[in-house]
DNA sequence: ACCAAATAGTTAGATGTCAAAGTAAAGGCC
DNA sequence: GGCCTTTACTTTGACATCTAACTATTTGGT
């Protein structure tokens, strides 16, 4: 007897109670969220002896890419959709380990500007640059794959209220 | 000007900055980790009335769908693949809630039995149907991309020594 | 001009996840 | 039999995430 796949082995479950109609997207779902923990198992490892985590590099990267190498704690939120508390606790890190600065607003008092260093902006470069080698271009599926459910994805959030 | 699509802006800066090989993997990367987020936040809302999370909803569908009601430990974390802390974590919290019990193992005493309670075998099934209902058969996307992202996240899973 | 409502952040508490270290028990090898 | 290794689980500590509650400012309506 071959080792199931606990995926496909759950679909069968949900269909032997009678919840045929469900089977498909419990499949999805649950795929996502493997997918998830396997990418972000490869992200952390690639990670972790630069003394990153992704939720950091995701913030040095959008911090990268603007234009004064600053955003508010407002703009960061919203650009990666989680909560204000947890742009709060990942940017008190990386203020910590002197990646960012946190900055008076100019014209608004109650915003705080996240300014990025030069030690920030080097090490989310190198943080890049390792992901692209060892993980970003051998993800282990086809090109077209990739594409697909990027596209996918896309109608997903979309659908969702996702931009 | 339209407000641009995140994942498409992240693609565009990767382009420019010359990791064009590895766009297309980054763009596929976020949009799995950003769908999870979604797909987690619309489980969790219906979850929070049930007082459950989708972590405990995973382990009273597994031991529901077991022989005796009950699986030790170690065989919930290698099913679910998470680490052992996070299992011990989880069920601490089931058993406070009476949803299962810890038991001795017959044969093994390093090992113990997760049992289901008649309460979580209860709470699961309702947990599920609400699950189907409001979320696994209306995702907002179409039958064939469901079943097309599933196949080709088993590939990736594959190719990444999942089973 | 004022006051109510909305916005920006922080703090505190709960949950879940992993890593590392520790305890206990089972297996294997000589 | 005895010891070393492996396995099973727990504990502690670091992170990230959310909700709820709170402070400080800014906006808007009258």
């Amino acid at each position: 007897m071959l080792p199931l796949d606990p995926i496909e082995e759950a679909k069968s479950h949900w269909e032997q109670s009678g919840w045929e109609e469900a089977a498909t997207g419990m499949e999805f779902v649950t795929s996502i969220m493997r997918a998830q923990q396997i990418l972000m198992s490869r992200i952390d490892a690639i990670l972790r002896p630069l003394e990153l985590t992704f939720a950091r590099f995701e913030v040095l990267m959008l911090l990268a890419f603007s234009r004064r190498g600053e955003l508010p704690m407002s703009v960061i939120g919203s650009r990666l959709q989680v909560h204000p508390a947890s742009v709060t606790s990942v940017v008190d890190r990386l203020e910590r380990d002197n990646l960012v600065e946190r900055r008076r607003h100019p014209d608004d008092r109650r915003a705080v500007l996240v300014h990025l260093s030069d030690e920030g902006r080097s090490l989310g470069t190198k943080a890049a640059e390792a992901l692209n080698a060892e993980v970003f271009i051998s993800l282990g599926i086809s090109a077209e794959q990739l594409l697909s459910v990027s596209e996918a994805i896309a109608d997903l959030r979309h659908s969702n209220g996702d931009f």
